[in-house]
This record gives C-alpha cells, sequence and structure tokens, in this order.
DNA sequence: TTTT
DNA sequence: TTTT
C-alpha cells in the first residue's frame, strides 16, 4: 500500500547522532512544522513531528543542521508500541525519512571569530 | 511550511461517524498499511496510522466503507496532548484528512439475499 | 530541494518492457487518474500522466500489471526536452517511479474457460 | 484516484498575475528544482517545473514572490492539449497548486540604500 | 486498537 | 519534548 509523507519545518534542538548495537547510525529530531495561521491567541500554532533519521541521513542532519535549521524530510509514517515500567502499552506515531534536505536556518549567531596572531 | 501525507490501506474497523458538541461530523478510522515485504517470522507487517475525517469527508467515509474497505486519504500530520485521568501528559500524532477516495475492498459477504414474491 | 508525487490510477495500456542499449530494464506507462467529479457534459474527466519505470519496478509492473490494473505510483517530476525531426524543441514533463504498487485492476474479461469431458 | 504533488524550488522568473476573461487571478510560475547531485560535468541538475496558480494564491505569490524566491507547493498534476496554429496537437503537464508557501529567497540585491544628510 |  |  502507500504510506509517504513530506514535511517542511525547523529542528527543535540540535541532532545527535547515536549507534544501536549493531553500529549503525541514527538521529532522532523533532521537526516544527508551524501551521499558516494564528490561533485565537494570537499564537503561531506548529506541529512537532517526531522523526528518526539513519545511516548517511543520520550522519548528514548531525553534522550539517542545528536548532531552528530548516529542512525538508520525506518518508513514511511507522507505528510501533512497547511496554513502558509499568506494563502499560505505549503507542508511538514516528516519521521515518528515506532523505532529508538542508533549507536554510538562522545565522549561525554563535559563531566564533577568533583572533590570530596574523591579525 | 509544509506537511503533507499521502496513505493507502485498508480500515481496521467499521468507521462510525460522531459528533461534537457543536454538531460537526467527525469520524476516526485506523488504517492499516501494509508493507510491502515480511519480517523474519515471515509476517505481513503493517503500519495502523490513526486519522481523523470530518464533516462531509466524515460522512462519506462513514456511509460508504467499512472493515477492510481500501482507501487512499490526504491530509496532513497533527500533533497534539492532554492530561490523562493521572495527571499524565499523553502525546498523540495523528493523520488529519482532507481528502479520501474510496479504492474498493473485499466483497460483502453479508449481503442479504431478501426473498420476494417473485420468487 | 523537493519533488514529490503520488499517483494513484488505472494503466492505459498492457505496459511493454524496453532496455537500453546498456540493458537496462525500463518501461513506459501512461496512468490515467480520475478526478472526483464529471464536467458540463457528465463526463468523468482524467489526467493522463506519462510515466518512467526503471529496472525492478519496471520489470515488475510489465509482468503483473496490465491495461486497467489500478497501480500507485511514488516517484518525482522531470523535464527534459530534445530536438524532434524538424529541429523543434520539445519539452516532456514526465513522473519517474521509484516505487510501484499494485492496487488491483478489473476482472480477468479474458480469461479461458474450456469445456472439459465433464461439461 | 490520488493525485498528489510537493514541490520546494526557486521561481525562473519574476511571477505575473493575469485575469480570465471572467476576471479570476491567475499567476504561471516555473519553478527549478535542483536535484541532490551534479551530473557529469559538474552542474547542478535541475527539473523545471510549470505551475498554475489560482485566485488568492495567484495574488499572493505574485505580491511577495520573486525570481530566486524559494516557494513550497502542494497540487496535482493535470494535463491537457490543445492544437497549435499549424494543427498540431501540443500536450501540457503541468501543476495546478493549492497551496503555496514561501519559505525564503535570496537577498534582495536590487535593495536601495539612498544617502541621506546624516552621511 | 489492529486490515487482506 | 518544543522551532522562527
Amino acid at each position: 500500500m502507500l504510506n509517504q509523507v513530506t514535511l517542511v519545518g525547523r529542528l527543535t534542538r540540535d541532532p545527535e547522532i547515536k549507534f544501536t548495537n549493531d553500529g549503525i547510525p541514527v538521529t532522532q529530531v523533532i521537526i516544527a512544522v508551524s501551521r499558516g495561521f494564528r490561533d485565537n491567541n494570537g499564537i503561531v500554532q506548529a506541529d512537532f513531528v517526531q522523526c528518526t533519521l539513519w545511516r548517511k541521513v543520520a550522519e548528514n542532519t548531525a553534522q550539517y543542521c542545528k536548532k531552528g535549521s530548516i529542512i525538508g524530510i520525506t518518508g513514511r509514517i511507522q507505528t510501533r508500541n512497547y511496554e513502558n515500567q509499568e506494563g502499560r502499552k505505549i503507542y508511538v506515531t514516528e516519521v521515518v525519512a528515506d532523505r532529508v534536505r538542508f533549507l536554510g536556518g538562522r545565522p549561525q549567531e554563535d559563531r566564533e571569530f577568533a583572533t590570530t596572531s596574523a591579525d
């Protein structure tokens, strides 16, 4: 059957790469996709979508993107469930990316300009 | 930003229409989107995606579809959270449909053939 | 940037497999995607979208689908141009599939029912 | 059936609004969607997709976007054909937008910085 | 809370 | 567990 997702939004945090026991790179990010309008209190609404990235896609995103970066993602919705410590079944819905595209972002306000002897 | 979803899958149950306090028709369905392969135990894997349909889309789906029907949905991912009875925050991710398309389904094995005077 | 297409429609002809000079399998199909309404003359409108399939996807589609089959395609829009015999530039817009899913189709009206001695 | 397109790319020209005989606003744009890689000559490949925008979407795009602007479009593929002056049938494939999202763009290199008496 |  |  078909299962296709396209998202463009901003990273809510700096992405961090992790590795499975088998050494496969994986990164989990949340993308804030702001809706095109404000609610009754004048606040920009957004959806916060959990996304999982694997391998090269995980590595590149962790390397080149950070909190506030605008990225485009294509992938599919995946559902899974697990039992938490209290034996309760937790249902998770997330997007598994097959492609990620860096589309811009806020300027690097924390870039460091070191004074060198050449100055 | 962009947020677009396309799903084709089967309804896991007969859809039931409900109404908000304001009288707006709403139907919640779960779509089973089978992945194109089997897992290590030979079982067809599927994702079970929660979808919310509103107004005419809700009414038509409730009227023409049933458990096992194949439908195509386009819409967007929506996230929301609420506090459950124990004061725990529950996060929900679902698809809000803007269009639904009936694409087929299993034969009506429960169709009734009434005896008429012509028999 | 992003370029993502999802189509569900019917094949307008039996798909035929061909091979490039390098021996790569390729199939070109046209998918009729009927719109959900009729025009002023009561005719069901459709868009006829040219699609190109490569390798395994080409082979499977040629093997399992035929005129009237309902298929789902995901892929991207590709544009190219060439000069025809008269030196005129022709612009082509087509969908290059990355996935194809067989979703059903018309009954095999040409199935053969041989008369056996049991008749 | 289903017909869904998502594009993110840059406008190849300043959009110009026009009006049908009935006074409906319409804008035709071409979006350059660069592919994520370079060809054998080191050139960034792109697809140039013809898009048609109607009404409010046409007006807003003409007002707020210009050559080089990055926009996101969702819509559907539409095909039509007409006969040209020489009686030849011309087939057109284009994207009809239902939503357009302004996602950024090149800096206004033509912005005017007037010298004032304060200088 | 799982469809064929 | 929220981005500009």
